[in-house]
RNA sequence: GGAGGGGUACUCAAGCGGUCAACGAGGGCAGACUGUAAAUCUGCUGGCUAUGCCUACGUAGGUUCGAAUCCUACCCCCUCCA
């Protein structure tokens, strides 16, 4: 067992934000398992390497003997966090949440230890309350102190709606925390006004502040912005390892180093070599490899991490085409298919339109070899290769 | 309840009777360059049984040869006053 400053120190590593500072040195030293809680929104249950910061969090306080609960907001998930979107979200069926939550669990059991886990929904208190202890809860919160926070700020002052259940949300989080008697709650940066809201409550029902401990968000691949599903600009935690290394490639070298730093488990002495080494004229890509073959091997396996550099390179660095091709078989009509037709009907391009302006570009590949002629006709029986852009291929035979 | 402002494509944002499938910016896609980088440059960015047709500017009607642009009703959002 490590010291308690080893564990802080070994605890703190790629967080924000610790608050209060010294809070965690004194629930430490209390000698006892520590019940952790991060919260999950039930309707996105595709996590992306962005959530892994905080999962990987997760699993340092569970390697440490502490009792990590996994919560999954199906009662909040009937509100949505209010993140300035405007959409209100449609009530998820209970089947819904159900099927979330399994696909959840095998996800986050890719990091977490499932013997060890706690699974909760917070519905099993929230469902049992009645509008008599809403109210009792709501009365805890003020709307002066409800619009501190940054986006209901924004969102306030820029002239965009707030409706009142949305004011609920940060409530039964917090009340969540109540429930669970929490020591500490993990979440994003994004997340910190929830968190602080819960201190607050469990002080109102007698309870020892719990800790909060934020992640810093992720940005996506694009470098600036968050990563979120929503932004297509993530790298999926089930996703092909072809594909994961592939958007690892396409990060730029400044992220990658952002990357290295919040995503790898390698030490800092380590990763600091390795800047050390591109300074000095290591090609930075193949830094870029290093990261996504322990990314890749994380989520799938060694074999398969190695297997999607191998591919990487003769693919992109060699030009070779793709070792899978989708198959794809269409009917002409006459036995003659117009190539836009074609390429919409291989699901290559969303639609002919779509298609003749990919022509155009200079985009469409027939065999490797480009087409420009936008009424090309294809004659039945044949099959060949057919590429859009860089990445889209499809063996298609025409019958 | 009263007064005023506003709802335009993925987002922001012009347009305010025809030349508008709709300026511009961002995003995205494609091409060039490369390390599938990033940055930069260029082009594209509603659909279709394509050089024409069909849908689109909150919703539904109306005026007009012709509407995103004018009128009416309705829905939604914001501000101020109660």
């Amino acid at each position: 067992m490590s010291t308690i400053k080893e564990q802080i120190a070994e605890l703190s590593r790629g967080t924000d934000e610790v608050l209060p500072e010294d809070g965690l040195e004194a629930k430490l030293k209390q000698g006892r398992p520590l019940i952790v809680k991060a919260g999950f929104d039930p309707t996105a249950p595709d996590l992306h390497i962005g959530h892994t910061v905080l999962i990987n969090k997760m699993r340092q306080f569970q390697q440490l003997g502490h009792d990590v609960v996994f919560l999954i907001g199906d009662f909040t998930g009937m509100i949505g966090d209010p993140s300035g979107k405007n959409a209100t979200r449609p009530p998820l069926s209970p089947e819904q949440i159900k099927a979330n939550a399994e696909t959840y669990e095998v996800q986050i059991f890719k990091i977490l230890d499932e013997e060890k886990t706690r699974v909760e929904f917070n519905s099993s208190w929230m469902g049992d309350m009645d509008a008599a202890g809403l109210i009792k809860l709501a009365a805890r919160h003020t709307v002066a102190r409800m619009l501190e926070r940054d986006d209901f700020n924004k969102r306030y002052k820029g002239g965009q709606s707030i409706s009142i259940h949305e004011f609920l949300y940060p409530l039964v989080q917090g009340y969540d925390s109540v429930a669970l008697k929490a020591d500490v709650e993990l979440g994003g940066t994004d997340q910190k006004f929830n968190l602080l809201v819960g201190r607050q409550l469990q002080q109102d029902y007698g309870q020892e502040p719990q800790i909060v401990m934020t992640t810093p968000l992720l940005e996506g691949l694009d470098g600036v912005q968050k990563m979120s599903k929503s932004l297509d600009n993530y790298i999926g935690i089930t996703e092909t390892p072809g594909e994961m290394f592939g958007k690892i490639m396409s990060i730029s070298d400044d992220l990658m180093w952002r990357y290295f730093e919040v995503l790898s488990f390698r030490s800092l002495a380590e990763i600091a070599g390795l800047r050390t080494a591109v300074a000095d004229g290591m090609n930075p890509r193949d830094a870029k490899f290093e990261l996504g073959v322990e990314i890749v091997a994380r989520f799938h396996n060694d074999a398969a991490a190695e297997a999607a550099k191998q591919e990487f390179i003769s693919r992109f660095q060699q030009g070779a085409m793709p070792d899978e091709i989708p198959e794809k078989s269409l009917d002409s009509q006459d036995g003659l298919l117009g190539l836009a037709y074609l390429l919409k009907g291989a699901d290559l391009v969303n639609s002919t339109s779509e298609a003749f302006r990919m022509i155009k570009q200079g985009a469409v590949k027939i065999d490797g070899e480009r087409v420009e002629d936008r009424s090309l006709q294809i004659k039945a029986g044949s099959t060949h290769i057919y590429q859009v852009g860089k990445r889209k291929f499809a063996r298609v035979t025409l019958a």
